[in-house]
DNA sequence: AATCCGGCCTAACGCTTGTTAGGTCAGGGT
DNA sequence: ACCCTGACCTAACAAGCGTTAGGCCGGATT
């Protein structure tokens, strides 16, 4: 764990994304923590931090800007609908297999947080999903869309796309855009009209 | 925590199945389990069991055995094969919606297994889920499906499937069938030509 | 009447956990 | 020369963990 221009903080940071990816929140105490960051005691860390769910917390939040981050490109530019939503997926997938880290800690370990930390980010978690329920809702009204069920459309599409965290590998046998071409191109296929 | 026929031992794990769902195996202590049960004391259920990774581990190989015998129903019936993939993911996702408690087991907290275990968990399931991309070769090689890649379109489609334990609810708008054949459909529309 | 046994209680154990406190040491600023 | 600051070490703490041991009790068995 040796850096350049990070802080030593942002290391710590980094450290714990890749310990709470591999072994889960819980299973990973801060001497483990410590021991990647080759420091002797979990005690170390102190310095840096205020405690291990404000490791969590920081993690949870900022991944959900860079949701959100990416999805305003995406909403930035003037496309038709289902257009839209297929570059929203692509962005979407884009983010989760560029921060595995932060993903796993998005879809699993943020249930770990303390009750208002933890109703916080659901809400804002609420808040980025509808953005894809809207882009759907789109897709419905003008009838292209198998699906009639906007609810039920909106949670097969993140459902879908969101595994694939639990398998992609950045030294796979597909390169990142080919995957995220794919999943969007099947995933939509799966919602429109045949 | 009364019943009639079940014995003792069945309670406690049906107890366990359903803190291991919402809490997590590791934010679940024998304490939790015995206040559940209505004892006064973790160690009273060591009449029953013999420790705590015993419970997790019943209920991952039964959890697999569930699903197994679910696909032998499907692959006993006589179908054309995109017919019979149809209906293993109406299986494979009813045995979910069914026993949520043990989704949750197999999907995320089998991994909290001792090292022995955790990989002939892993060696069973992926023997199952190889059943799904034999159904899928089968696609392929009738040239019924637009992903070509085998293995990509089997992780696609038991991704997606999957997905169905993180929001069904038995008390939900739509019954278990609507969900099962809604998925079904969407997620095989998805890997069929256009 | 005596025995057994399943079921539960309570207390205790050794261990790991997150966190705190106090000390050391090197490097830079004044 | 002095002090400050950031980074680290070590030891200790209170709490919670899984698990064990020993005792109690009611009901069935012999």
């Amino acid at each position: 764990m040796s850096n350049g221009s990070t802080t030593r903080r942002d290391q710590i940071r980094l450290a714990a994304e890749e310990l709470f990816r591999t072994r889960g929140y819980l299973a990973t105490s801060m001497r483990h923590i410590a021991d990647k960051m080759e420091l002797s005691g979990g005690g170390s860390l102190y310095a840096h931090i205020h405690g291990k769910e404000d490791l969590l917390w920081e993690i949870a939040i900022d991944a959900i800007d860079t949701f959100i981050a990416a999805q305003d490109v995406v909403w930035a530019r003037d496309l038709p609908p289902i257009e839209k939503l297929r570059e929203a997926m692509i962005a979407h997938v884009s983010v989760i297999m560029n921060q595995l880290g932060a993903a796993a800690v998005y879809f699993d370990e943020w249930r770990h947080l303390g009750d208002e930390r933890r109703q916080e980010f659901a809400a804002r978690r609420d808040a980025y999903e509808q953005r894809f329920q809207a882009l759907i809702h789109a897709g419905i009204e003008s009838d292209d869309f198998a699906i009639p069920d906007e609810r039920f459309a909106t949670l097969y599409v993140l459902g879908a796309l969101n595994a694939i965290r639990r398998w992609y590998r950045p030294d796979g046998r597909l390169s990142p855009d080919e995957v995220a071409n794919l999943m969007a191109e099947s995933v939509l296929n799966g919602l429109l009209k045949r």
